[in-house]
RNA sequence: GCUCCUGUAGUUCAAUGGAUAGAAUAGAGGUUUCCUAAACCUUUGAUCAGGGUUCGAUUCCCUGCGGGAGUACCA
């Protein structure tokens, strides 16, 4: 059991004994002691004073009282106004060190075999644009979401589903057709993603130009909009497509792999990858056979026009569509019926999906339909809303062109991780090959972290005039801590140093540094836990920060190698690995590799 | 119009209703014959405004002001 469990414990067996309060240790709310005062936790009183009839301080020292007297490892209390200071005893934290140091995977729990699976979607791209800053964050929080989950213990299948038809892919076609004369990517030497990007664009630009020429022709815009030829040519398409028209089809495959060719490298290197790829294509029909099912059920209905909504008046939206009047599915037809197939497919616990904010309302929708169709599984349904990566000048839009496009960021991270190794000059004697991965390794450490450091569910800022830092609360701080410990701990092994030590021993005392790193590692499991229950990153982010900044500080000023008392040399060594592991584990939640050296 | 989100040092981010609001960066100053100075140490600097609930509010509620998003037969 756990210091912070006996704790909880004994303090409810105090509060029980001494004033009749009956509080579950679980609900005690135990919390770190700040740094200003003394002491390990910390116990407020004040909501206890009531029940109790007594002043906060009177109140404070009899709990104190009576838990140091039936629970051993608390060595002392404090009193300060309604806080009640605990401070354990060295030896429970040296006996934990003894315990765990050894354990590689600390931190990570193990998933109990046949426990249902949690699907977590993500990245989710559409296949008409290369993937942005933007794309980046959903990726990285994805991965990140999902390591993170797995390692509080559950099962996880990642899943991507691939946006790669609808009117918006029509676009792009019509516009290679209208305007490429014949360009691939082999003829132009571009990534497939861009070259289909680059008509997604040149799609929209012509279509404005057609609906302003409309308008000055004296047509309404909403009406303009409508009946700008380019447009309508897109639906006709989308038509096509829908009834298997070969022509369509086969452009649209030709096209669509350009791009998936594209979006591979960008994935490989940042280093996501799915258990299973799902394809709207292969998908949609479902969908529309949900929304026959909802027409029989009598919970949708159909329009004069040939249209079918969805009333949501009553739960306070509005209405919703959920087929064209040309019988055309919507995106959230296709939703409908993906998340059928997976709940179907997978048996699971809990269905996540990494969307964005901007999507809020189409997961209200989403829920609200799919309890409307009778699936008593749509509250398993869990939209991960994560906030969007704006620029200065706000937000980004691939059909305007006003992107940070991923590619392009990461090649300029991994130029820049190469210039500042290169000034450092520790590198030298690594290969070529080397050097190359750990330029890698640390551009993306820097750009992972950067991102995932960040609250998932509030909007972010990127500033592409300020290159992302290496320096100060960063990705390459925390890999260079790992670099610099992984040395000493390869120093300890090459002068014949054993691991362990011996716990009973005078010598073995703690300085307030090293109590701080140990107390910081006893930390890591109870962290893991609720960053994922509350599916964010950014505590597991800052708490790497905290772990490695608590390293170097104890670092800085206190003797390992050259530490005399041979117990505690190897105390420290032990001590040492024992945070180099903690720092990889809590990175690969992260998605981050650390390197052995740098 | 309606709905949702959001407002913390110059800037980018923290803070389960708890103690004197933390970091980083930028600014000022310091640390290297010694285990990796991408480090460490000192220091300047902030809760949009006004009410309310509470022993206690950056956090919860209300009003105002500012920013963003959604409300599409785009996804």
């Amino acid at each position: 059991m756990s210091i912070t469990e006996s704790l909880s414990i004994a303090i409810s067996q105090a509060l029980n004994h001494l004033y009749s309060i009956n509080l579950l240790p679980g609900s005690i709310p135990l919390q770190e002691t700040r740094r200003d005062f003394s002491g390990d936790y910390t116990l407020v009183v004040f909501p206890f004073v009531k029940q109790a009839r007594k002043n906060p301080e009177t109140l404070a020292n009899e709990i104190g009282t009576h838990v140091i007297q039936h629970l051993d490892v608390i060595k002392n209390f404090n009193v300060v106004k309604g806080f009640l200071n605990f401070q354990v005893a060295d030896t429970y934290w040296l006996q934990f060190v003894a315990e765990k140091a050894a354990d590689a995977r600390f931190g990570l729990a193990e998933a109990p075999v046949d426990a249902p699976p949690v699907v977590v979607e993500f990245s989710s791209p559409n296949t008409n644009k290369p993937l942005h800053l933007g794309h980046i964050r959903n990726n990285l929080l994805g991965w990140s979401v999902s390591r993170l989950i797995e390692a509080a213990g559950a099962n996880v299948k990642k899943v991507n589903l691939v946006n790669d038809r609808g009117i918006h892919i029509c676009k792009s076609m019509l516009a290679w057709l209208r305007f490429g004369n014949g360009e691939t990517p082999e003829s132009s030497h571009v990534k497939g993603d861009h070259l289909v990007g680059k008509y997604y664009v040149e799609f929209d630009k012509h279509y404005k130009q057609e609906v302003k020429q409309l308008v000055e022709r004296g047509v309404e815009e909403e009406q303009a909009k409508k009946e700008a030829p380019l447009m309508v040519e897109a639906q006709q398409m989308l038509k096509r497509w829908e009834d298997g028209d070969k022509e369509v089809r086969a452009l649209w495959e030709k096209m669509n792999s350009w791009v998936y060719a594209g979006f591979d490298q960008t994935y490989r290197r940042l280093g996501v990858a799915f258990d299973k790829v799902y394809y709207e294509s292969q998908t949609y029909l479902l969908g529309k056979e949900l929304v026959q099912k909802g027409l029989d059920m009598g919970v949708l209905f159909r329009k004069e026009d040939g249209s079918v909504w969805c009333d949501l008046t009553a739960d306070g939206l509005d209405q919703k569509l959920l087929l064209r009047r040309d019988g055309t599915s919507v995106y959230m037809t296709q939703d409908l019926g993906t998340a059928l197939l997976r709940h179907n497919e997978f048996g699971a616990d809990r269905l996540i999906y990494v969307v964005g904010n901007e999507q809020d309302y189409h997961f209200k929708v989403l829920k609200l339909v799919l309890g409307k169709l009778g699936f008593d599984w749509a509250d398993k349904v869990f939209h991960l809303s994560y906030g969007m990566v704006e620029l200065p000048n706000g937000k980004m839009k691939s059909r305007e062109g006003t992107v940070v496009d991923a590619d392009d960021l990461i090649d300029e991270m991994e130029r820049t991780a190469e210039e500042m190794s290169r000034e450092h000059g520790k590198n030298d004697a690594l290969s070529p090959e080397e050097q190359k991965h750990l330029y890698h390794i640390l551009a993306l450490g820097a750009l992972k972290y950067f991102i995932l450091k960040v609250d998932p569910t509030k909007n972010m800022l990127f500033n592409p005039a300020e290159s992302i830092d290496f320096n100060g609360n960063t990705g390459p701080f925390i890999q260079y801590t790992h670099a610099r410990i992984r040395s000493i701990v390869r120093k300890a092994e090459e002068g014949g140093l054993k691991t362990g030590f011996e716990l009973q021993d005078e010598g073995l005392q703690l300085g307030e540094k090293e109590r701080g790193v140990v107390k910081t590692l006893f930390a890591l499991p109870a962290t893991v836990k609720s960053a994922a229950a509350a599916y964010s990153p950014a505590m597991v982010a800052n708490y790497a920060y905290e772990l490695a900044k608590a390293f170097n500080s104890f670092y800085q000023d206190t003797p390992i190698l050259r530490e005399e008392n041979l117990n505690l040399r190897r105390f420290r060594v032990t001590l040492c690995a024992f945070v180099a592991t903690a720092l990889k584990n809590t990175m690969d939640i992260l998605g981050i590799e650390v390197p052995e050296r740098m």
